[in-house]
RNA sequence: GGGCCGGUAGCUCAGUUGGUUAGAGCACACCCUUGAUAAGGGUGGGGUCGAAAGUUCGAGUCUUUCUCGGCCCA
């Protein structure tokens, strides 16, 4: 202990955070404020930024996606309202859907319980208890990453409001005349006896039976076909009664030929494109053949074939159809059409047509219109279809091929395309698709690469199917007419479902009677009402008409919408249609999107390959602000690596800036004081001080641009490297001396304590919107009590900061300083020194320096006992050091012969 | 299988319309300091810019192919 009077570095904030136990401290704190109502107080009638948030499914624990998109809101929210707006942030969930279905329906078949046996409502009861359960736990998890919201008024997709909001939006549609029931192949699951949702598909291997049948031609243009087959190829035999047209490419060259082998075909002509004669050469073991013509696509055009089954009953044409998706990857370059059992078939024949009809009932059994099939499931029919093939001489050969093929989700089921009665809004009959696009062009997109994503899943896109035979979710508010088929289009009818939802939920359309609904005008005995609910995806679509357009303290369109890219066909994509169908534009300003979470090596997570971190264990070892630190540093726009070394590295990073802090609060002896910036008088302050102001003005600059840009990552490493490079290693380095051994009343000194001051200002008010429960414990240490470091404001640093004559001095002052720490580092290595206080360096400049070294103590900026200059003509910096010779001075440190300037100075002094 | 996006030091990221020896911070190594001390300072090593070919006087930047990874779709 010196007995000398210093003024060494006090602080109670501790070095080590401690975040995992200290992080909770805050929660409360914030809890007991009511932070979430004083913010919204301390921003009454000021511009809103809404941050709608995308409702994650109310099911299981969060996961390192779902933390990264709540932290990146919570940063963005807090930016918005630092910057001066009212930033509001209503958290939500989804709630209807097939997971929670299945979650209850696990715990029947625990319990012996048959779900057939249980009334609706109670099963729906059970459901809606399910997702209230989990939106409890994941509030708990969400708030502890530091998100602040209005939590305690949260939204759901499965309140009444929604339910009833819901009704209306569907009613809008049905007014308008957009949504229609049509009949349509969909993916469908047997087993779940539903079609099944995009997100609701996995595509898994499958061992699937082939066939290459033949179908006889009844006519064509050429005459050479008359007596010939063409051949198909198909995966699913079973679709074969359902046949109803063939496709080729008027593009492809096809070839008539002629089989000698010793088969049922010998003798006979087929056509098969010519790209795939060794393929199906090979499969069908054609051996001795004849080429008797080769056909352009085109002359194809008006062929009509005989159903294999002809003989059997199937006695229509089966026409020949040009068509784009004919390839010739796989097959004959000849593709059988059955307009029930596929997209592209249902298309083709509708342009031609041919209609769809129900030809597999939802157990997946053939219907009455399957002549020889009815009764018979489809996943027993192969060998049937083939068996009766074979024995019409129209099989060719079969085998088996293992692909990727669509299942269920949930029950790993494989999936087939039925045609179903499904109701639709159309993408073409009121513009859907063209609103859509233009609504996509009046949008920002964050990174700009989402907005080609999203425009092109609209352009092709096609009709949005609305409709699930399931029964956890909003029913379809339809009543068909008995006698004339017609639907029941009346906003009274709409408006009265959707009150009585508001009142008692949407759980009576299944146990009521349906007059209660139809009201007065309408007689229940002449309709039939609808079973069918709507899909989650326009559950959740809709938030905005039952969220943003009903709550006071929100906007419409909200100003941003975030999530993970997957939801360019998720919740954008639906929100954006539903917007457009009901009120011509987006819903939202802009887009955010993020990627996903990957581990180090940029692999997905997955539970096989053990990579899998949950934001817990994290929040267990490092806390939530390393977290953070983790999002803001990381690149959104691409995806996002993860593990426990990456998050060591932001914890190091961490250290940095708490440390930067501490050196602040300990020479401000954690007595903060409020500068007024715009009275401020530079004049009166050092070089440094000035330049350190110049260099605050430009970060914030720069702070602001990346803010605006919602360039976090590149804010944040601006915010590092201030904290180390110019404070740490250059300007408390070099103003310690002056804070350690000045005395209370120097005005150097005090000049510096200003800086720090607003230092310490500035660093919190940037860092709070990332290190939120950090910057909270500094403030908390600084300031009065009961308010706070969130509710404040971003400083606005007055022009006069910004000086680039000093700018430009310094950097060059700060090029001769490195210069001189390499010349010192010399000495340093050869043992002569080893502080730098214990060098005298003799610098040579070139007369041009002569300007800028006026008023500069290269000494003290070097941190060095003695610094000699010369001028002269020759290089431009050369430094030479040496040990500076003198003895110690207890005080300040230096080396030196005489005494100096410093009233307490202990070297010579009469105190000695 | 198709579409889109991406691969720059161990890590997180910069690299303007193609133009000197590819940058920063962290990490690492060595040294110093012991008055920011489970801190602080200094110096230094480290990259055939995923691979190959091409265009060009010149390519991390443009083109093609391949490869690896991610998302979406089938």
């Amino acid at each position: 202990m010196s007995k000398f009077q210093i003024n060494l570095p006090k602080t109670a904030f501790s070095m080590k955070a401690n975040l995992p136990t200290r992080e909770p401290e805050f929660l409360k704190f914030w809890d007991k404020i009511n932070l979430y109502k004083e913010l919204r107080n301390s921003r009454k009638g000021k511009e809103k930024f809404v941050l709608h948030d995308g409702p994650p499914y109310a099911n299981g624990n969060i996961h390192m996606g779902t933390a990264l998109n709540k932290i990146l809101k919570d940063i963005i929210v807090k930016f918005h309202q630092m910057d001066g707006k009212d930033s509001v942030y209503v958290p939500g969930w989804d709630c209807h859907g097939l997971p929670i279905e299945w979650k209850i329906e696990e715990q029947y078949k625990k319990n012996k319980k048959n779900k057939n046996e249980v009334p609706i409502v109670e099963f729906r009861k059970e459901c809606r208890t399910f997702a209230e359960k989990w939106i409890e736990i994941h509030k708990e998890q969400f708030k502890r990453l530091g998100v602040v919201g209005d939590w305690e008024n949260y939204y759901s997709t499965m309140s009444y409001d929604a339910e009833a909001q819901i009704v209306r939006e569907l009613g809008k549609f049905l007014k308008e005349g957009s949504l229609y029931r049509g009949f349509k192949p969909v993916l469908w699951s047997t087993v779940e006896k539903t079609a099944l949702a995009d997100a609701e598909v996995e595509y898994q291997d499958h061992k699937s039976d082939t066939i290459y049948a033949s179908f006889q031609v009844k006519k064509s243009n050429i005459k050479e076909l008359s007596d010939s087959d063409m051949v198909i190829w198909t995966t699913t035999p079973w679709t074969i009664p359902a046949n109803k047209a063939l496709a080729y490419n008027e593009n492809l060259d096809y070839l008539l030929i002629k089989i000698f082998d010793n088969t049922d075909f010998k003798n006979r002509k087929i056509v098969v494109a010519d790209e795939l004669l060794e393929s199906v050469k090979k499969d069908c073991n054609i051996e001795k053949y004849e080429i008797l013509k080769k056909i352009k696509g085109k002359e194809l055009k008006d062929t009509v074939c005989k159903h294999p089954f002809f003989d059997l009953g199937y006695d229509y044409d089966i026409p020949l159809l040009e068509a784009r998706f004919v390839t010739t990857e796989q097959g004959t370059g000849i593709v059988h059409c059955a307009p029930s059992h596929g997209p592209d078939d249902f298309n083709l024949c509708l342009n031609n047509g041919i209609k769809a009809i129900e030809t597999v009932d939802g157990d997946g059994k053939y219907t009455k219109n399957v002549a020889m099939f009815e009764g018979i499931h489809i996943f027993k029919a192969n060998h049937l279809v083939i068996e009766k093939l074979k024995e019409q001489k129209k099989l060719l050969a079969n085998g088996e091929l293992v692909h990727s093929y669509p299942h269920s989700w949930r029950s790993k089921a494989p999936l087939v395309h039925r045609a179903t009665p499904q109701w639709f809004i159309s993408m073409e009959s009121h513009k859907l698709r063209n609103k859509a696009l233009k609504a996509i062009d009046e949008t920002t997109f964050y990174p700009s690469k989402g907005k080609d994503r999203l425009r092109s899943m609209i352009e092709t896109r096609p009709d949005w199917c609305v409709s699930r035979q399931r029964v956890w979710g909003v029913p379809l508010p339809i009543f068909v007419n008995k006698k004339n088929n017609k639907i029941l289009i009346d906003e009274d009818v709409f408006e009265n479902i959707a009150r009585i939802y508001e009142k008692e939920g949407s759980d009576c359309w299944f146990s009521d009677d349906p007059q209660k609904f139809l009201g007065t005008k309408y007689k229940a005995d002449d309709y039939d009402k609808l079973s069918d609910i709507v899909e989650v995806w326009f559950d959740s679509g809709s938030t905005h008409s039952f969220v943003l357009e009903k709550r006071d303290d929100l906007k419409w369109p909200a100003s941003m919408y975030l999530e993970g890219s997957d939801q360019h066909r998720g919740w954008f994509h639906s929100s954006l249609l539903e917007s457009c169908g009901t009120r011509g534009r987006a819903p939202f300003e802009s887009i955010l999107s993020h990627g996903f979470v990957v581990d180090g090596k940029g692999l997905k997570m997955s539970k096989s390959l053990g990579n899998v971190i949950a934001p817990e264990d994290i929040l267990k070892k490092y806390g939530a602000d390393i977290l953070r630190i983790w999002v803001a540093s990381s690149n959104y726009a691409e995806d996002l690596r993860i593990d426990y070394s990456i998050l060591d590295q932001h914890a190091e990073s961490y250290r940095k800036i708490r440390n930067t802090f501490r050196y602040l609060l300990g020479n401000l002896n954690d007595k903060f004081e409020n500068i007024d910036l715009e009275n401020l008088n530079l004049e009166s302050l050092p070089e440094l001080e000035k330049f350190l102001l110049n260099k605050i003005y430009n970060l914030n600059e720069r702070y602001i641009k990346y803010f605006e840009n919602y360039d976090f990552h590149n804010l944040y490493k601006e915010l590092l490297n201030f904290c180390t490079v110019d404070l740490s290693a250059f300007y408390f380095d070099i103003r310690k001396d002056t804070l350690y051994c000045d005395s209370l009343n120097s005005e150097k000194r005090k000049s510096c304590i200003i800086i720090l001051n607003i230092l310490l200002d500035s660093l919190l008010k940037w860092f709070a919107p990332i290190l939120s429960f950090t910057t909270e414990e500094i403030y908390q240490l600084v300031s009065k009590k009961n308010k706070s470091i969130h509710l404040e404001k971003f400083q606005n640093f007055p022009k006069k900061f910004k000086n680039e004559e000093l700018e430009k001095k310094w950097s060059e002052l700060i090029k001769i300083r490195n210069i001189c720490n390499a010349s010192i580092e010399e000495k340093r290595a050869s043992k002569e020194i080893g502080s730098s206080l214990e060098a005298e360096i003799n610098i040579q400049l070139n007369n041009n320096y002569k300007k800028i070294i006026t008023d500069i103590d290269l000494s003290e900026l070097c941190i060095t006992s003695k610094a000699k200059i010369i001028y002269n003509d020759g290089e431009d910096i050369v430094v030479n050091t040496q040990k500076a010779s003198g003895d110690k001075c207890p005080v300040c440190w230096k080396i030196r012969i005489d005494r100096c300037a410093r009233e307490i100075c202990g070297l010579h002094s009469n105190n000695v």
